[in-house]
DNA sequence: GCGGGCGTCCCGCACGGTGGGACGCTTCTC
DNA sequence: GAGAAGCGTCCCACCGTGCGGGACGCCCGC
């Protein structure tokens, strides 16, 4: 984060300052955010205003509209959400349950479509959010069927536990994996959020390699797993023929 | 578009040189549609990559998942957004058609949320992308509750015609935004396109300013206008007022 | 009334962006 | 199979512009 030379790079330091659920920043904390002097923040921001990314609100600024537009046109999201939606659609309306599409970014998931439930569990899950791979069904089904060096990412990144149940020995992780590779559904029992289950299942391409994947969640009192995975592996191998 | 001056400008002239269902591009292609020279706009994508908002794929390189949650944390659409997702659902629900959701950038509408129907009419409106404003019923109804100077960019801009019932005089759209003000309701009787309808409802924030706005559309041989407005009426005071 | 934090702006220095052009490569066409 | 046309990549001498410490006036809370 701290002061890396490239004008860009403190651009978009300047972009990442701003978290989820910020409004408008003023200089003085884009400075202590992005590390920036306050003044070469400041300025940065004004530029970034003239330039159409950010926008003005008074004397603070936020993140201009036009970044959502350019987000959705980034292909590894777009193409995958719009063949996968309709899916989602039937699987929410099959188990009237939470459903979840991510796809895997470093050593995290990135979720890019959550259609909810009523009465659903509170995820610790947003739509462009992020969690540990390691810890999420869908991180493992994706990390399941994909090439050794991507595995070896996630181990090195360090397996932080998320609930009492989270996996976080490398051994038992990768044992998992292969029951997941064998049965092509992954589980999450209590392993991100206290009472939150999920049955998971790759999306894979047609070189058989993991491009994303689905899932359904709820309330671990409230759904039974062995009724949801045929669901969710029926429906993540519909939609990997699609991509064909 | 050509060649503006500053880094950033051409920075974000090379990100917006990509389109809606784009994949990868080439140097060559990106320095066309940037207006830049092709060395220029070459070193400005490896920068780009090198700052992580755009990604190699070979000798080509596309928009990088990074922008698209950047572009997930935008207060205008966010806020928004999840407000209006559950009523958005209800809507769907209760008319079987299709909801869109969007706001007013300079004399366009950009559509933040779309929830589609089965059987639904092909929509021009994709989330994330844009439309004339006055050739939507989301555009009018957010027009017949903004300020003067807002109608007037819009009229300024031009009133370009989108199908052959497209409102393209100034005197008419303004009459008919005092109707829509004094009724709550815009309507599209195909003039965004042919066989299409809409009707939409100005979500307005505290002080009454236009936010954005709901609508329904289907097939004009399909629905009913009289019948769905009512319905879109009332979400949109509804969720108006969960804004206050 | 006072101090701390804020947004804003200035300005001389030096550093890095600029882009025409060259190079080697692939892909068609004749 | 020769040629042309397009491509991605790289170099380098020039010069424009980003840099950030510091100063200023302001608003707010103590």
């Amino acid at each position: 984060m701290s002061s890396d030379d490239s004008f860009l790079r403190r651009a978009v330091a300047v972009l990442t300052a701003f978290r989820a659920d910020d409004d408008g920043l003023g200089a003085a904390e884009l400075a202590r955010r992005s590390g920036l002097p306050k003044s070469t923040a400041h300025r940065i921001a004004l530029d970034l205003v003239e330039a159409g990314l950010l926008e003005r609100q008074g004397s603070r600024v936020r993140l201009g509209l036009r970044l959502f537009e350019i987000g959705q046109r980034v292909p590894r999201q777009r193409v995958l959400r719009d063949a996968a939606v309709p899916y989602m659609s039937d699987l929410r309306e099959a188990t009237r349950q939470t459903v979840h599409l991510a796809v895997l970014e470093g050593a995290e998931v990135v979720y890019v479509e959550i259609l909810g439930s009523p009465g659903g569990p509170p995820m610790p899950s947003k739509v462009g959010g992020r969690l540990p791979a390691h810890v999420t069904g869908v991180g493992k089904a994706i990390l399941a069927f994909s090439p050794p060096e991507v595995v070896r990412t996630v181990m090195d990144a360090g397996l932080v536990r998320a609930t009492g149940r989270s996996v976080t020995a490398p051994g038992l992780l990768a044992r998992e994996l292969e029951t997941i590779r064998a049965e092509g559904v992954a589980y999450d029992r209590e392993e991100s959020g206290n009472g939150i289950v999920c049955a998971a299942s790759p999306v894979l391409g047609p070189e058989g390699e993991a491009l994303g994947a689905l899932s359904v969640s709820g309330w671990s009192t409230g759904m039974r797993l062995a009724a949801v995975a045929p669901a969710v592996h029926t429906a993540a191998l519909t939609l990997s023929r699609t991509l064909g």
